[in-house]
DNA sequence: CGCCTTATCAACTAACTGGTTGACAACTGT
DNA sequence: ACAGTTGTCAACCAGTTAGTTGATAAGGCG
């Protein structure tokens, strides 16, 4: 797995029991048995799911005797929300931009020529 | 391909390539060959990696001749971002609850015994 | 009309994923 | 020291994915 970090968070969260994990984990910190039990598979699926977290930077496991209880780097997701709002907003203020410039247009076409920049429709 | 939307748009995201043509198409709508351009594979993959976010609901396509403009519907990526920060949210706050109690721990008694914690803390 | 451009479909391949079972490592507790 | 608990590793399998090439559809243009 030679992959940026981005990549492997959005992966890991592109699958819905990981998500459910990462839910739980949201509560609080639980053992591997304890996360596993809900689910209808082997203590050792749940255990791979738990892998693909921990490479993500989404877990981090300590040890407790034979339990390693995983806990949930809840700053993690940010990287996702950054970069996804990033984009969303260039989106939007290129909505409000083009919005604009055809209010201008439309402004200049009907009648005598409007100032610049009018403020954008919803 | 029997997912909810949101594993699909996280999938979508997962992709290096993918994410660069949401960037992309954040700047504006584009040809399916104007995205493939900057790449060094075939237009055939970039339709692909296009049919993915389409069906993510990420990305929608109108008809122009020949072309088919990719168009990103921004409002889709607001569908990580929810779930994200709902849960981002909660763990944020369970820290604040434990900081709360083990402060109170710590001015009330010095020797609080630690029991073993075998199933998800609330 | 034929030809070129643009994009998708179809079939194939190599790699990855998510699950399984079995073995075993790490540690507890009597 | 030994049995039991907890979790990971290894090997395997079936299904999916990301790429390829070739064929074809859809439409403008000389």
């Amino acid at each position: 797995m030679v992959q940026d970090q981005l990549s492997r968070v959005f992966a890991a969260l592109a699958d819905p029991t990981r998500r459910d994990l990462v839910a739980r984990l949201a509560q609080g910190d639980a053992t591997v048995g304890a996360l596993a039990a809900p689910y209808d598979v082997s203590v050792q699926a749940v255990s791979k799911h738990i892998k693909v977290l921990t490479d993500a930077g989404l877990v981090s496991q300590t040890r407790d005797a034979q339990r390693r209880p995983c806990h949930l780097e809840a700053q993690v997701l940010d990287l996702t929300t950054k970069w996804i709002e990033r984009y969303r907003r260039q989106a939007e203020e290129r909505y409000e931009r083009l919005d604009a410039v055809l209010a201008e247009a439309q402004s200049t076409s009907q009648s005598t020529r409007r100032t610049r920049n009018q403020g954008a429709v919803s």
